[in-house]
DNA sequence: CGCATTTCGTTGACATGTCAACTAACAATA
DNA sequence: TATTGTTAGTTGACATGTCAACGAAATGCG
């Protein structure tokens, strides 16, 4: 018997093939792994499924919405989401720090980021009034019309990828569901 | 009235707002968008909490997996990727064109990354007998220790993070879904 | 006020990923 | 076999992200 973790391979040809072996190693085979992996709890059938699912969707997901992005639009998915909180946004601008926090990415990318987007025109930073040492990032007019035009592409390459391809139930559940974690994951950042 | 693009703010308070606005300008305020934002059908109120709970999900776990595995192993979700795939498979080699389809990285990508895996004695190339432009990549002992190590402490965070957090309903829904949308972009790459 | 501490954002060095050009070897065919 | 096209993988230039060090301004406190 050939050593392996995470192995509990399924019988050929089913759902669990499909998916692929992304985010592998933590589906077991129970007592088969000496050492180091006695006592491990790894995930079962149901959840081996919903965790590889979750990570191959993830992974075709993001490469299916860059391309379509990159395509109709000649955004990154940075550039998107940049300029899509900027223009939901009051007067479409914003501190740097709260645009950071709030897209979950360090003061450090942010700053390189609108660096280049400054480059091609769609954004600009502007020192801060009410602090000396801030700065705040506005939309240009060239970065409007961009997000204008790419929103609703944007919109349909999700709805055709992801969203219309779930039933109602589904689209609750999965609510639902990222909605705790959330949650848990923000409690964690806090406390 | 600002002008913006998928606002369609709720009240404030309310789930939305926990889930932040990561990846939005996708819920729509119907007609407020002139021009090229007509006939869009933006996000509905349940979609809309999906996928930006999908999103903001996936930023956050993302995080937070990183972090434990860098801490706990010393390993990047890169690392551990190659690695865990390599100890699935038979005699722990694989050809680095399987590899890299299969966890859908660019072979170039692959190539590189496992140039800096083998400075650190992690992984070893090694020419293909069956083909002479070919190459497999194999486990070192570190390899397969490093693994073997890692992969109960990932389960753990995967378990904490994320899986022990839904109910079984939940867990259930997630994979049928991932299994859906997958099967559909599988079909887009071919077709 | 005067001084230490914290916060804001930038910067440069380095790590990682992408893209296109490239070599070598296989495959198909006349 | 010689030619042509295809496939496997590598490489270097460049784009992007991370990390720690930094300067400047705000804040806290004697």
């Amino acid at each position: 018997m050939s050593e392996e973790v995470g192995g509990a391979v399924r019988g050929a040809g089913d759902a669990a093939d499909a998916v692929g072996a992304v985010g592998s190693a933590v589906r077991g085979a129970g007592d088969a792994v000496g050492g180091a992996g006695e006592g491990v709890q790894w995930l079962s059938g149901e959840e081996g499924r919903a965790w590889l699912g979750y990570r191959r969707m993830r992974a075709l997901l993001d490469l299916q919405l860059t391309r379509d992005l990159a395509r109709d639009s000649g955004l990154s998915d940075a550039d998107y989401d940049v300029l899509s909180n900027l223009s939901e946004s009051a007067e479409h601008r914003l501190r740097l720090g709260d645009l950071a926090a709030h897209m979950l990415w360090s003061k450090s990318r942010l700053s390189h980021h609108i660096t280049r987007m400054g480059q091609r025109g769609l954004v600009a930073r502007r020192d801060c009034p009410s602090d000396g040492r801030g700065a705040e990032l506005t939309l240009t007019d060239a970065g409007w019309e961009a997000i204008k035009s790419a929103a609703p592409r944007h919109v349909d390459s999700v709805r055709r990828h992801f969203i219309d391809r779930l039933s109602a139930e589904q689209i609750r559940v999965l609510g639902e569901l990222t909605e705790t974690v959330v949650d848990h994951l923000g409690r964690i950042q806090d406390g």
